[in-house]
DNA sequence: ATTATCTATAGATCTATAGATAATGC
DNA sequence: ATTATCTATAGATCTATAGATAATGC
């Protein structure tokens, strides 16, 4: 049942890629080794061969999720200052991504686990949460740099919130309500 | 063992009081029904007398500890609409509210797990949400009622998100630069 | 007699590991 | 020969329930 050495390293690809999906659409705790190997299409036993632990996966599948996330903000920004801030604003604050955890935000969807979790959980999250704000903090107007990093981290915080929000109360039009609002605030 | 019936509401409350603090400490699936019941003095097995399901403790749970701090703040605002605004601000983009999620926002701890689970706890949390918005609402200036709501849920958002942000980094100075962006922007 | 709580357990999870299997790569 | 993955299982959880116990309240 071995396999090629090249065919090892897409197993382990395909196993952080489905993780990321996941648990950011479940929770940490809502989906279980045995599950979640049988989605990438392998076996419970085989995952100690590839991942010290569960928690250990999780931070390699959140670091995952939010480097290709800084990358397409950062793909957004090179295209010009103006527009690109909006466009990162109207895209998170949207239904799409209020209605999709499991190709959203980890930030928002697994922040409140990660903080009760170890070091390397924590840490995949906070670098990334630090590239997404390096993207806002040069597009911000503002009238220095500090008042531009202010200005990033306030956003940032409030769309966190938003979608948080948004996905939790059961109520459509105040959902709604909230993305709007954060998106014509700021 | 039959106590009296005012000793059953008195364990009652005690069970929902118990579990208000430890679902936000742990989250949803870090307490079990066992430990939360043996931290209240009670057994496991007489859990179920009191409440259906481990879901309809946490609506219930959500729900008084969201009231007590809808409260809290009305008491804020009818001290002075002036300085009730700071006050909330402060206090709850504080260290303090940080370093104590189990005494702090369910929203913020869990609004995740709940935006997961089924009505009950996720109309418990919305209940709740609408009503810190609405002292949100009166407090915030602004042109008309319209731009008063708007200002009140993107504040909201951002204070929401600044918690769950401070308590998931692993690095303070970051976290304590989270917080006063915030505070100071809105 | 009723009933709130207790002890005990069913049945279904969970993470992690041990040892077998079989294909790669020296 | 090495090793990635497999099957099988240990051991520890978890929620929920069944039936016993004993104090309340008619």
């Amino acid at each position: 049942m071995k396999v090629s050495r090249e065919q090892v390293a897409l197993n382990r690809q395909r196993i952080v890629e489905t993780a990321a999906r996941l648990f950011r659409e479940k929770g940490y705790d809502g989906i279980g080794v045995a599950d979640l190997m049988k989605s990438a299409g392998l076996t419970h036993g085989g995952f100690y061969g590839h991942f010290e632990s569960k928690e250990d996966l999780l931070a390699e599948a959140t670091a995952h999720a939010l480097k290709k996330s800084v990358e397409r903000w950062e793909g957004y920004a090179a295209k010009g200052a103006d527009t690109a801030l909006t466009t990162i604003g109207s895209s998170y604050l949207s239904q799409e991504h209020r209605d999709h955890p499991e190709l959203g935000c980890s930030v928002t969807s697994l922040g409140a686990d990660i903080s009760r979790l170890g070091p390397k959980a924590r840490h995949a999250l906070t670098e990334g949460a630090c590239g997404q704000m390096a993207v806002l903090e040069k597009l911000m107007p503002g009238e220095d740099d500090a008042d531009k990093r202010k200005q990033a981290l306030a956003k940032y915080a409030s769309m966190v919130g938003a979608i948080m929000l948004a996905r939790a109360v059961d109520d459509e039009a105040l959902s709604l309500e909230i993305l709007q609002a954060v998106q014509d605030k700021l």
